[in-house]
DNA sequence: AACCTGACTTCGG
DNA sequence: TCCGAAGCCAGGT
């Protein structure tokens, strides 16, 4: 049984609009522990698949892919700009990229 | 229980 | 603006 925490970030990152991103501090945040960032990382790591989440959607702080690997890190941008979001010369996603979302009350 | 680890974040130099 | 260190959380060993 999945704890609560894990449930509200999955029910999220389904959540996540077409051509939009969402940091993982907002998702740890809206999920209920706003320091849990890399909590989100190992639900992604294991529920991927399970749930068919948009991972490429969540992105590091400041709108910059986290991978540090080249291979994952162009897979994800090239996922990310065909659904129309742009990276500017730092390879950054502007802020009007960012998903807004007030609370999980929301969704 | 101790220790390591990660697609993180924040802060200070 | 760019690192590096420190802080943080939970699951795995």
């Amino acid at each position: 049984m999945p704890s609560e925490f894990t449930q509200k970030v999955i029910r999220i990152i389904q959540n996540i609009p077409r051509g939009k991103v969402i940091p993982y501090g907002v998702v740890a945040m809206l999920a209920g522990s706003p320091k849990a960032a890399r909590q989100v990382v190992m639900i992604l790591n294991s529920s991927t698949q399970k749930f068919q989440l948009p991972w490429y959607r969540v992105v590091g702080a400041g709108g910059k892919i986290a991978f540090k690997d080249l291979r994952p890190y162009n897979e994800q941008k090239s996922l990310l700009t065909a659904e129309g979001v742009v990276f500017d010369d730092s390879d950054r996603i502007a802020d009007s990229f960012f998903w807004k979302i007030a609370s999980i009350e929301s969704i």
